[in-house]
DNA sequence: TCCTATTATCATGAGGATATGATTTTTGCA
DNA sequence: TGCAAAAATCATATCCTCATGATAATAGGA
């Protein structure tokens, strides 16, 4: 449903902001169980797209431009899926062309515009928000990473 | 969000339909735009899974196996896609584990379990009359392929 | 100033999805 | 009976995603 490089994407971000907003790119991969260096070429990209900052040497790593209530799922996943993820219709590979529907188009439409809208709407905030829901139910022995 | 595969397997399902239940694989490719060697592989598949009968030799070709209200898309997609793919969750490549789930787990189900819900909801029958309606508006003009 | 930690960049490769082309098997029909 | 049509199968190629490994550039701190 999402390629493995957005999903390690979102999953960077929040050991990022777990991690007080700022971590080095070894801790982050081992925390999420991420090939290191590919996830290095994965934060520099949020690098460029504004949603992360990066410092070099010693005491270095990557640091959340922004507030987690201001990163959208949705910038996240854009800066590594095709941009015609979302435009895809059922039958074709682009865009139903204006005006010429495919005979899928009706009934697809609504499903993929309520998955676009769920990653506009929910942001990295959310996420850690529902991370501390969780933990306050399971307890720490479910969440080890946590402690 | 669906495989090259599937959305071929889905145009050619509908392309056969329309054609009176029965028709041959280079009719079909024609059809719908689909490499025909290529075509010839994913219907093999859909045989094996049911949904297709094929009779060799001259006359020959692919019939539906069952009526059209009797496909649902589910089965379709499930012949081509991960068997995961409608489990996994939002940050992981498999399925959350029995009482750990990820952060993400509780926002992304619902989503994935309506895109779920409407392949299974949905079959091939209701493609075709979404198609005669579009064609009921638009007008031959705009539906070369059904004059 | 030099050592070391860290990101940035480059080169390479494995594996799967998406094809392409040729050959084999089966079957209807003249 | 043999030809032609059609699916079935086999071999090969291409491209993209995911990943690995090595090197270069940068920067903090002893």
């Amino acid at each position: 449903m999402l390629s493995q490089t957005s999903r390690y994407a979102l999953h960077a971000l929040i050991v990022i902001a777990r991690s007080g907003g700022q971590a080095n790119v070894r801790q982050i991969a081992a925390e999420a169980t991420i090939p290191t260096n590919y996830l290095g070429k994965i934060l520099h990209v949020l690098g460029r797209r504004g949603l992360l900052r990066s410092s070099r040497g010693a005491g270095g790593g990557f640091q959340l431009a922004r507030r987690p209530e201001e990163i959208q799922l949705l910038e996240v996943i854009e800066s590594f899926e095709d941009p015609q993820y979302f435009a895809r219709c059922l039958l074709g590979s682009e865009r139903c062309p204006e005006g010429r529907p495919c005979v899928a188009h009706g009934l697809w439409v609504p499903i993929v515009e309520q998955t676009r809208r769920f990653f506009e709407t929910t942001t990295l905030a959310d996420l850690l928000a529902e991370g501390q829901s969780l933990a306050a139910l399971a307890g720490p022995a479910h969440l080890p990473e946590r402690t």
